[in-house]
DNA sequence: CTCGATTAAAGTGAATTCACTTTAATGCGG
DNA sequence: CCGCATTAAAGTGAATTCACTTTAATCGAG
């Protein structure tokens, strides 16, 4: 079964030559189980392999078993020594889980980060925001660039990197489920005004609003899409 | 550098035969860095060179490279391509912030197991509870099993998988820097009337009285020990 | 036919190997 | 002595190998 050296014709282009700045062969085996798992194709109780998900992907089992690692960090895989790694049971809806997740992190992280946000990053943030308002052209991209660096922001400057970091992996899993432009524009612009409201909140260095602010936000988008999975 | 097969002489008694019910050498080396990161013995941006560190703990680069993926999948170390992976600079007061953290998670956690958990998890936390009880022989030790077992039940039935993950990894670090005995036993009683109060509020199944007994108990340790950086 | 022992196949943990990249060291012209 | 090219050493990503464990499939006794 040996696998060519120097990128042998694997499994339609999914092990491609690592051009600089592409992500290590970990990191998109990850990426691949995540976004089988979020999206149910691999359901609660699923028996994840290495030899097999090796085999599927056309990569060794190294990258497998670490990126089964990292999933297991996560807590969405259990597994056990000398035991096949498993889908944790009710991995179904972990997307909605972590909306709620989000719930309880990024509205305190955001009054946290109101004190202490740069000036620059406001500015930075708020030439990404213009370029995604509404009726711009290409403000569809451009509004998810932003939504994805304003929630980052926060993170990035709460002060806390334990929960910066919870924030970001609640991101990651999100970033797993994304498929193009699948939003409603009416939806989209709603999310841009709310978006802006938080960036205000953070501007003025007011920490009550920034969290309330970024309450609504995600209440709104719970409430909105309650029956869907994918968030 | 060979290092034997069957647990070739290395590092003092650190490559133990994998007896029944012992964890990974992954596992044991996940720690082992984990607890010198939190001690501070490896401060930010210290390198972690896996050739070094395997050769230190006296095993393969594999586990090495396996532990450091879970500790990059943590947040406190950080990783790019074909570099060396580094210790997140701020890592010093990971702890503190992690303390912090559950203050986020864990009440809201508590008041949502109040409505789930099963009578007979709460029978046996009392079990383990009446065990802890001051002036028994042995409740100290009994203590910690008992703070441990209960924080990990709120997890666990808090019916929210994402959020149950971020505490367990809170506890996962905590545990990381637990060194034999050194608590006060005033502070321990303390700790265990507080303990009591939250399982009082689950067995009444009584969210508002949960999360609040929760965050008292939290802000409370906080408190006590403002200055060390071992929680 | 069913149940339990026996054995073959598949899987796992961990070491080793190898191509390639980064880092450090050396030496040389200015 | 300094700056820069060249090269050796150390390090990384990923494949392969191998001892051991679990799973399954087969077979024979009841």
């Amino acid at each position: 079964m040996a696998v060519k050296r120097k990128n042998g014709g694997a499994m339609a282009g999914f092990v491609r030559p690592p051009g600089k700045g592409c992500a290590s062969l970990v990191d998109r085996v990850y990426d691949r189980i995540l976004l089988r798992i979020v999206r149910g194709e691999l359901g609660g109780g699923a028996e994840l392999k290495s030899t097999r998900l090796a085999r599927d992907l056309g990569v060794s089992r190294t990258p497998v078993v670490q990126a089964l690692q990292r999933l297991e960090a996560d807590g969405i895989v259990v597994h056990e020594v000398n035991r096949r790694a498993v889908v944790r049971p009710g991995a179904e809806n972990w997307l909605m889980e972590v909306h709620r997740l989000r719930e309880l992190l990024e509205p305190e992280a955001a009054a946290m980060a109101a004190t202490r946000i740069g000036d620059e990053v406001v500015a930075g943030l708020r030439a990404l925001g213009e370029r995604a308002r509404p009726g711009r052209r290409g403000w569809a991209l451009a509004a998810r660039e932003f939504d994805y660096a304003l929630h980052l922001a926060i993170a990035e400057h709460c002060g806390n990197m334990p929960l910066a970091e919870a924030i970001r992996r609640c991101w990651g899993f999100k970033r797993a489920s994304y498929e193009a432009g699948r939003e409603d524009p009416a939806w989209l612009a709603r999310g841009h005004e709310q978006h802006m409201a938080i960036l205000d909140a953070l501007a003025r260095r007011d920490p009550q609003t920034a969290l309330a602010a970024a309450q609504f936000h995600l209440r709104s988008a719970a409430s909105f899409r309650p029956a869907e999975k994918i968030v």
